[in-house]
RNA sequence: GCGAGAGUGGCGGAAUUGGUAGACGCGCUGGACUUAGGAUCCAGUUCCCUUACGGAGUGGGGGUUCGAGUCCCCCCUUUCGCACCA
């Protein structure tokens, strides 16, 4: 039999997988202890996950990333808090319940008992005495302390007001959670509804959670350019132009005040309040309100699509420009937004490409008064499009010839002194709509009292329980509405009778504070001690999936400052270091789902070739931020790395333990000797920097090179030998764990290889060495010349 | 439309700062050992021409430089995000 043959039998994973698995268990080896020492402690955070069904590859990658790091940092000697959780309440697992007719708690409490074995199984290093599961009242009664603060200090607060509506669910959505017009879980088209709404001042915040981007160096560009956009500052002059007549203000919001002389009509949103107060004629009133009911019945998607014409009807009303007198006429039209500015816009066509399609459509006039150029002009009856870019004013009275910045401040500072107008910042964030009209969620904590009105639910009554119905199917309020065991309360206030709020609130709450949680998760008084937070906090690294960038990734944020400005946490940003994955595709580069059946168990590969090749694979086969087109040849390469030529090496093992600690001295080595020891170090760098920038994949090959190299029949120094040896061992621990450790064992260490240190490359053995230079002239290569490296 | 990435062999991908492009792995080709091998080991593998020498080459075109995958300009393709934000 050969070699291999005979290091594939005694390769025998289940067993190796066991007993580590049981070895670490008894130890302890995961877990955080509770209160760190600041200067070492690190705090990787995975996303948790939401239970709506086993654990797939998506996950599988997620976790083994952070598990290699956590890995890793533990070597190094860092206290690791590596926690994991469930993001148990929503939608999906509620919808997923309905259709199986089993309890939505039911439901999800079997998969998190299904997914944790699994997780169990494949050694991520969670410390599971930490885990928190988001639907237990243990948990959600914080959560609702949260948002007694938040209503206590002013940010939560409730509304009445046009809502995202989604038809099929039956139930409001956030913003966020509107995907091109359709809703992001079901796919239905989403339409506008009146309705009363709990939401979150998220908007308090905006500036902050702008500027402080630049804060976090360790984010990727595109997720804070993605958090920048979604935020949407401008800058602009707010300006009250008045209707004729009444002399009613009229305020309107623009970014272009060096265009406001060019202003030939003015158009408010069809949902805009101001428009209830116009008192228009009868005639118009009548075709306003027609143009209405047809506006807020289309979808989302159609009134956004920029190619659809646009349209609009006159109110019969006209309204007065506060700079040069001009009456134009007043439109409704469904371009602009009742929920932007003030709702209502100054339409210069000239200069503005959707009111130059408006103003074309209904012949309206077009008056240029920017020019591109002090020699270029432009001409209204030969324009084929708004000419939208900065230039010289003119037909502006006394601002003609001002141009760009210096146009918008001297027109902004005249309205301010005649106090018709003042500057203005808007932002394209909205409050965060949060109540939602379904069972499965967090109740929320307030009472509604005829004579008290909103009244929250006193500390000491908490957790408001979510009962357990029969009844849970959504039908367009909330199921708890008719549940009078649930709704009828005393108010807290005056003892009189009183109602709950029926609502509970979106996941994303949920998931806005869990990692605070981890910190302290037995806490019964408290979400979380502050000393014991402010030790571990902010996140060292945070791994997940970058479709998170514009919600739950601003929204934990947002909770991070707000209990930071409420003194119940010393940092402003939860996380300094966040790495997005990239997504596991299936081999021809589709998304793996049910429907297609592309669908491969990170558990049965585990099952066929072991935990350690299984991640291996998934390391080697594209560096971690980029998606991984998964096919089982992934596999061969790295298993036979690991069958059969990791595993025998500890058949060179000689025996003896050279102090791990030490370096070799390069310059007393020489021949195979001194260059397998300079490998040796570079190896050692080379992993290390693969493992800084979670590019694992260059990590392995690094090592692959290391152990084809290593032929210790050259090697006469046995502590060299061995401490070769010894330092591969750790360097693959964080990637193959169950292998490492059983080889750790192999060479005769009674205590784990993950409290053995982690190796440090000995300079001198790699600036020693000479690299070789070409020397190019005119692009030809004329001679190479060997210089010392760093030179 | 706007914004941010990405384009390197047959394939996944290396090459943080400009310095011998293609590490490592897959696949493929040839050989060894074998009754056999889809096992293992050895050798080869960017392309073109070739006995050899040589030439071309990192999406395309231009530029900076002794030297460009890497920096600058234009274009093409592609992925992702936002999408009437006045």
């Amino acid at each position: 039999m050969s070699d291999a043959a005979k290091s594939r039998q005694r390769y025998d994973f289940k067993t190796i997988e066991h007993k580590w698995q049981e070895r670490w268990e008894k130890e302890q080896l995961y877990k955080g202890v509770h209160s760190p020492d600041p200067s070492k402690k690190f705090y990787m955070l995975v996303m948790f996950a939401y239970p709506s069904g086993d654990i797939h590859m998506g996950h599988f990658r997620n976790y083994i990333i952070g598990d290699a790091v956590a890995r890793w940092q533990m070597m190094q000697g860092k206290q690791v808090l590596h926690p994991f959780g469930w993001d148990a309440f929503g939608l999906p697992a509620e919808r997923a319940a309905i259709q199986r007719n089993i309890h939505p708690e039911t439901w999800t409490l079997e998969n998190i008992k299904v997914s944790r074995a699994t997780l169990q199984q494949s050694a991520i290093s969670f410390d599971w005495s930490r885990e928190v599961v988001s639907c237990l009242p243990d948990y959600y009664k914080w959560t609702q302390w949260m948002f007694v603060q938040m209503f206590k200090h002013g940010i939560a607060y409730r509304k009445r007001g046009f809502v995202n509506w989604c038809p099929e669910d039956k139930t409001v959505l956030a913003n966020e959670q509107v995907k091109e017009g359709k809703c992001e879980r079901c796919g239905t088209l989403v339409v506008k509804k009146e309705q009363i709404q709990w939401y979150f001042k998220i908007t308090d915040y905006a500036d902050r959670l702008i500027d402080d981007l630049d804060k976090l160096p360790g984010w990727p560009e595109n997720v804070k350019t993605m958090q920048r956009e979604w935020i949407g500052r401008s800058h602009g002059l707010e300006v009250d132009f008045t209707i004729e007549g009444s002399g009613e203000k009229l305020p309107i919001f623009t970014t272009r005040p060096d265009t406001i002389f060019g202003v030939t009509f003015m158009a408010i949103a069809p949902e805009a309040e101001i428009l209830g107060t116009l008192k228009l004629e009868p005639e118009y009133a009548r075709k306003v309100e027609e143009y209405k009911k047809r506006a807020t019945g289309r979808s989302e998607i159609e009134r956004s699509d920029v190619t659809t014409e646009k349209d609009g009807v006159f109110t019969g009303k006209y309204a007065i420009n506060p700079f040069n007198g001009e009456k134009v006429q007043l439109w409704v039209a469904d371009y602009v937004l009742a929920e932007y500015g003030t709702g209502v816009v100054m339409a210069v066509p000239a200069h503005d490409t959707r009111d130059f399609a408006f103003a074309k459509k209904y012949g309206i006039p077009i008056k240029v008064v920017i020019h591109p150029d002090a020699n270029t002009s432009l001409d209204a009856n030969t324009m084929t499009d708004a000419f939208v870019e900065y230039g010289p004013m003119v037909n502006s009275g006394q601002f003609n010839g001002l141009a760009g910045e210096k146009a918008i401040d001297a027109v902004s500072d005249f309205a301010a002194s005649q106090g018709f107008g003042k500057r203005k910042v808007n932002f394209k964030l909205k409050d965060w709509s949060i109540s939602r009209q379904r069972y499965w969620g967090c109740p929320i904590p307030i009472i509604h009292c005829p004579k008290c009105g909103q009244v929250p639910v006193p500390d000491n009554d908490l957790p408001v329980i979510l009962p357990r119905v029969k009844d849970y199917m959504p039908k367009g309020r909330s199921p708890l509405a008719d549940v009078p065991e649930y709704m009828e309360v005393t108010c807290p206030s005056c003892g009189g009778k009183a109602e709950r709020d029926p609502d509970t609130m979106d996941t994303f709450v949920c998931s806005s504070w869990y990692f605070l949680r981890y910190c302290d998760p037995q806490n019964e008084r408290e979400p979380f001690s502050r000393e014991i937070a402010d030790r571990w906090m902010p996140v060292d690294l945070y791994v997940g999936g970058v479709t998170h960038a514009t919600g739950h990734l601003i929204y934990f944020r947002f909770f991070t400052k707000f209990l930071k400005d409420i003194g119940w946490l010393s940092c402003d940003e939860p996380a300094t270091r966040l790495f997005n994955h990239g997504m596991v595709m299936d081999a021809h580069g589709e998304v793996m789902s049910k429907s297609k059946g592309n669908v491969v168990s990170p558990i049965s590969l585990m099952a066929e070739r072991g935990v350690d090749v299984t991640r291996l694979a998934m390391y080697f086969t594209a560096p971690s931020d980029k998606e991984v087109l998964w096919s089982s040849e992934s596999l061969i390469g790295v298993e036979k790395f690991l069958i059969n030529k990791l595993y025998p090496i500890v058949n060179g093992f000689r025996g003896t333990h050279p102090d791990l600690k030490q370096h070799f001295n390069v310059a007393g080595l020489d021949g195979y000797e001194r260059s397998i020891y300079v490998k040796l170090n570079q190896t050692i760098k080379r992993v290390a920097e693969g493992f800084e920038r979670l590019q694992f994949n260059t990590s392995i090959a690094a090592l692959m090179e290391l152990v084809r190299d290593f032929e210790p029949e050259k090697i006469q120094n046995e502590d060299l030998n061995d401490y070769i040896l010894l330092k591969t061992i750790q360097m693959v621990a964080p990637l193959a764990p169950h292998l490492a450790e059983e080889l750790w064992e192999m060479a005769g260490f009674c205590e784990s290889v993950f409290r053995s240190g982690w190796p440090v490359h000995d300079p001198a053995a790699i600036i020693g060495e000479t690299i070789e230079i070409a020397v190019q002239v005119n692009g030809k290569l004329r001679d190479s010349i060997n210089v010392p490296a760093g030179s």
